[in-house]
DNA sequence: GTCTATATTATGATAGAC
DNA sequence: GTCTATCATAATATAGAC
């Protein structure tokens, strides 16, 4: 039953064509994705309905199913293009900063800031709200990638001297995605509309990096 | 039309009564609330529905009228339910540890198992999963029992020198509750069915110990 | 406090004309 | 690729008999 999403695939795997009809057609898809983004954002993740899109579209609905096989399509095109664009801000992140530490600290912020501005999106990455929905394979790939961003960013503050050997490692990875997530979902749930470095949590996530150092003492 | 919950009031406010009808009453009110937990564990904080409770419970779905104002009622009441027991288990839990730092061990690992045993319910407290529900204050009531008993560890760990002064202060207590339901958020959603203790996640709840020792070191 | 009957509304999805 | 028409299903909630 849950086929798939061959649309979103599309939509993410081909790279741009220059044809006009499959132009309009990805246009089309990701209007189709921003307007149930705002559904999402409006009324939660679980108020998403094809009826509704189809209404602010102004279509019918029975149109929507030649661009999305299924809704849980639509919630699994939504994951994926979520978690890449999520990615893509990590990987700008850490590139405009100084490798190791301050490239993690960005990361952080940048992730903080993506989430709670997509909080709806990030709800959809980072829990399982939505009866009946698993993310296919294809759209968990950039969830690894970004793991071995974080690793990656890990071990230059070892190599650099800022943590300790300690901070290579699994366990490091894991106490990031947990502080991450910890306060965002603090934040998302208690402070929905204070803006990023505002409120009781988000403030405390930088401070993340403290704790690192705190954790992996570097050994000079 | 959201018109509260008079029903799971009656459940928590008022002392077990000795009259026969009123008590058995309340035996049918638990059992709505256990079936309806039932229904979360299976399918998802959003599957639940008055209809199938009423299939499971053998009756015809009008009758839960007479205990539930309506389906958010219902959820309002397991919000409840789920915010007293388990302040209830992290007060068993520091009472039965040493004060200070082993006390708040004790809770944090408490509170990691019962969330991880009763999932949806914590979902349902920790965020906001379900479209158009609102805990309603008494409900939220308990919830600020818990940061007061979270609060008052961190005070006796710092009288008894365990911690820095640092760690009686709001901030600590941010500290805890981001630590723990990031732990339980990552497990809930990536190891749903492994048992407390194992997995990537739940092992370092308890090492938060360690992190609040480095994050405000005692004088000594 | 339970039931039947029903109002009301909505949904996801398919068939088939154009 | 859009529409109309429709299927099939399900939900919350109320009225009123018993």
């Amino acid at each position: 039953m849950v086929s798939g999403m061959s649309a979103s695939a599309e939509a993410s795997s081909t790279p741009p064509p220059t044809d006009r009809r499959s132009r309009r057609r990805l246009e089309t898809i990701e209007e189709i994705l921003d307007i149930a983004q705002d559904i999402m954002t409006e009324d939660g993740v679980n108020a998403l309905t094809l009826s509704e899109v189809a209404r602010r579209l102004g279509v019918q609905p029975p149109s929507l199913y030649k661009y999305f096989d299924s809704l849980l399509a639509v919630y699994d095109a939504l994951f994926e293009r979520g978690q890449r664009i999520h990615y893509e801000a990590l990987q700008r992140a850490a590139q405009g900063a100084a490798p190791g530490l301050p490239a993690l600290h960005a990361m952080l912020d940048a992730s903080g800031r993506w989430c709670l501005a997509n909080s709806p999106i990030a709800q959809l990455l980072f829990s399982r709200p939505v009866p009946g929905f698993e993310p296919t394979e294809a759209s968990l790939e950039p969830s690894v990638a970004m793991v071995q961003l974080q690793r990656d960013a890990l071990a230059d503050a070892v190599e650099h001297g800022q943590l300790g050997p300690g901070a290579a490692s699994d366990e490091a990875v894991w106490f990031l995605s947990i502080f991450i997530i910890g306060s965002l979902s603090q934040a998302i749930a208690n402070e929905p509309d204070l803006p990023w470095g505002t409120g009781r949590f988000t403030p405390l996530l930088p401070r993340l990096v403290d704790l690192l150092v705190a954790l992996y003492p570097p050994a000079g």
